[in-house]
RNA sequence: AGCGGGGUGGGGUAGCCAGGACAUCCCGUCGGGCUCAUAACCCGGAGACCGGUCGUUCAAAUCGACCCCCCGCUACCA
């Protein structure tokens, strides 16, 4: 027996967690520690919910809540969901609770004795009235460099200019509007720089380390460390435990990682043994496996351990099993069929280890995997359901019609062998890859062994047997059982409640749990009752398309006809242009179109503009929106609304844009081109495609949307008075559109 | 554009770090079998010149160079 530590990285507490989350960081870890309980050893497996930082502050003053409820809140739902999903912590904590805040003072206070701290100033805006120090977005001003009167603290929105301490002219506090002064205030820094070497040689040991996770190390670390802050002027958040630092809190990240010891104490008070802890972190024998995404890998990889080190005593990670995003291209597809992808109406609908199992099958360890729901079908109903849960019905049902207990074994040893030796090698196979945390491999291993399962049962014929030989049969029929026993305790790691589905289902009165990893090879009590079998899993039926599904994608489009006002030249770059566009409303738009028009040649111009793009600083200067223009080679053009157009009229095609906000990543993935109207309503883009669209299409090049790269429809822009958007006849069929 | 990861039969994947005999497995597909089982199960077939080009080697999916495409982060991408 032996003990293992498995840390969870803390989901934060600003939204609900959801199937990335489960499958990249959460599953996972479940899956180990099931696994490791089986074997009997004892897990101790924390996390909890990452409350603290601006991200809840700002969403609460959205909300005219404090930061707490917003905590809280979404605390209670993640647990929940966490639950929901068979997945056991020994504690599942948050930060904002008073032990936490200890172990960070504790943390804070140490690395400081050991002088891995120290102390730096900088100038930064006070409020006399409000008597504190302004973090950077409570603080407005007008720019000394484009004259913009609503200047933020750090950054001029406008021009993008940074300021410097003190350089932004007439600041005023945005909740007193009195003028802040300069004060010099101070911060702490923790010294990475201190940890350079040490780090390197500790990672250079790592043999068992994931190559992604420890090349990813390396380079960061041979790109060299900067200490960082991990102070902060503001009151959310854990405070500073130094007379003076009242108004200042510890920087989420530093507290943030700490969670896993402050966890581990929690947990240790909570059962009794305050000193519990100690065992899990103190005793180098105990191995600690930290579980998360890739994004938080660093943080696990150098400046935990770095803290660890500088704090002595406790254990380094010994492995950091970070796995790569789980993506949904149909999330938005998903919502239109009345599937939702958040964890509560998942398990409404689906069962827990259905999802645990495509989760798992599907699991992004060494690449980002897709969730779709066409797969998420296909993977539960033709293996989940047909290999695994058949073969636990056919076996047992068939027994107990016609035995109704464990029948007697009459068969030869070299029978038994035959089974025994399948089950063997699936369990070595699944110890080898569980112990490595190679779970889809473990997985696969059970699989196998369910297929053979499969093959078994049709090879020995029970259904004709039991007409010839009850008494063979009954032998045939307790080899099969005892591989229903061995999956059962299998996939327990995996599907917890089919596996003790099956397993009582078996007649067994004692949990599982209690007679451990090892006994699915004990031989099955005969004459055992069993009870009555009902199938374990169930199909499922995702709701079928919508055939408009195709061309949603152009629904997250507000595309809308724009008047150009004024174009300036982008004063700090070379190829942009800035201008103010009347799309019904004015908006700035900053355009990288300058080798390609003059001023002169855009002023004036109706254009077509995503009205709704993610609004975006370029070279300093605020974008919120994109004029939209065809390229091929140096030929670059504007689109052209129609003659009845007017600023902020809708290009809606007939469908219905999406007044949410789309990301420009998301807005490069959509397929756009330049087509020809070709005789019988067609449209080539370099070859030819149906086209979605009303009648009164002249012969002419027009911009198209494509559902996908390859798809073989499209659909031309019309504005909502039913004229088309036009481009430059020069344009080759085919030409793109951004 | 820079950095990192990836491109393997229709879809999804293993193998690649430690080159070598028929390129793995799942799904789908085609043909057959069975009828205990949730039209589930079992057997067999078809289907890949392992993104491209060039190189190293007796031998490359596996090593190297260059190029193309995808994903993530970063950016004077709008």
């Amino acid at each position: 027996m032996v003990k293992v530590l498995v840390c969870v990285a803390w989901p934060y507490a600003n939204a609900p967690i959801h199937l990335g989350h489960v499958a990249g960081s959460l599953l996972p870890p479940d899956i180990f520690s099931k696994y490791q309980r089986l074997h009997g050893n004892e897990v101790l497996m924390v996390s909890g919910s990452d409350q603290h930082g601006t991200p809840i502050t700002v969403k609460a003053e959205k909300e005219g809540v404090t930061p707490e409820v917003i905590a809280e809140r979404y605390h209670e739902i993640n647990k929940k969901a966490i639950e929901g999903l068979d997945i056991e912590f020994s504690l599942f904590t948050k930060t904002h609770t008073e032990n936490h805040f200890e172990v960070v003072t504790d943390m804070f206070m140490t690395l400081r004795d050991h002088g891995f701290l120290y102390k730096k100033g900088t100038l930064q805006y006070y409020c006399p009235k409000c008597e504190k120090f302004l973090p950077d977005r409570y603080v407005e001003g007008t720019c000394p460099s484009c004259g913009n009167e609503k200047a933020r603290g750090d950054q001029c929105e406008r021009c993008g200019k940074a300021f410097e301490g003190g350089e932004m002219v007439n600041a005023v506090c945005v909740h007193c509007s009195t003028a802040p002064e300069l004060r010099e205030t101070e911060h702490y820094f923790l010294k990475l720089t201190a940890f350079q070497d040490r780090l390197i040689d500790w990672i250079s040991g790592k043999e068992e380390w994931k190559s992604s996770v420890k090349l990813f190390t390396k380079n960061w670390l041979e790109a060299g460390l900067a200490d960082r802050p991990i102070t902060r002027d503001m009151s959310w958040g854990v405070p500073v435990p130094l007379p003076g630092w009242e108004d200042k809190v510890i920087y989420v990240w530093f507290d943030a990682v700490i969670g896993y010891l402050s966890a581990s104490k929690e947990w240790a008070k909570r059962t009794g043994r305050p000193d519990a802890w100690k065992e899990y972190w103190a005793d180098p024998s105990v191995k600690g496996y930290y579980f998360l995404g890739k994004d938080n890998i660093p943080f696990h990889t150098i400046i935990w351990p770095a803290m660890l080190m500088g704090y002595g005593g406790l254990n380094l990670p010994y492995d950091v099993p970070a796995n790569e995003f789980l993506t949904f291209k149909g999330d938005k597809l998903s919502k239109s069929r009345g599937n939702s992808i958040d964890i509560p109406s998942l398990l409404k609908s689906y069962q827990v280890d259905a999802l645990r199992y495509y989760l798992a099958v599907n699991m992004p360890e060494n690449k980002d995997s897709e969730f779709t729901w066409e797969d998420f079908e296909t993977k539960i109903n033709n293996e989940l359901v047909a290999t695994l849960g058949n073969f636990y019905h056919r076996v047992l049902s068939f027994t107990f019609k016609h035995f109704g207990e464990v029948p007697i074994y009459h068969g030869t040893e070299a029978q038994r062998r035959e089974v025994m030796e399948a089950i063997e090698k699936a369990r070595a196979e699944v110890d080898e890859n569980l112990q490595k945390c190679e779970f889809k491999r473990g997985l696969k291993a059970i699989m196998d062994l369910a297929q053979f399962g499969n093959r078994y049962f049709d090879s020995v014929g029970p259904w004709a047997l039991i007409k010839k030989d009850r008494e063979q049969c009954g032998s045939v029929l307790y080899l099969n059982l005892q591989l229903v026993q061995a999956l059962a305790v299998m996939s327990y790691p995996f599907l917890p409640r089919s596996s003790e589905g099956a397993w009582k289902l078996l007649g067994h009165q004692e949990g599982m749990l209690n007679k451990g990893w090892d006994n699915f090879a004990v031989p099955l009590p005969e004459g055992q009752k069993l009870l009555e079998p009902k199938p374990l899993f169930s199909k499922i039926v995702v709701e079928k398309e919508d055939p408009d599904a195709a061309f949603r994608g152009f629904e997250s489009l507000n595309l809308k006809v724009g008047r150009i006002i004024d174009v300036q030249n982008h004063p700090n770059a070379d190829s942009l242009l800035l201008m103010q566009v009347d799309i019904g409303r004015k908006v700035q738009i900053v355009a990288g179109l300058k080798a390609y028009f003059t001023p002169e040649e855009l002023k004036g111009r109706k254009v077509v503009v995503v009205s709704n793009l993610k609004p975006a600083k370029l070279r300093g200067y605020e974008s919120q929106g994109m004029l939209l223009a065809a390229e091929s080679g140096d030929l670059v053009t504007l689109l052209m609304p129609p003659a009845d157009a007017e600023p902020g009229d809708q290009v809606s095609s007939g469908m219905t844009p999406s007044e949410k906000q789309i990301e420009f990543k998301d807005f490069q993935k959509l397929t756009l081109k330049i087509g020809e109207v070709q005789e019988d309503g067609g449209i080539d883009v370099g070859r030819k495609l149906r086209c979605r669209c009303p009648p009164g299409l002249g012969r002419s090049k027009v911009p198209v949307f494509l559902p996908s790269p390859e798809a073989n429809e499209c659909l031309a822009f019309f504005t909502e008075k039913g004229s088309f958007i036009t481009a430059d006849e020069r344009l080759p069929n085919g030409a793109t559109v951004r």
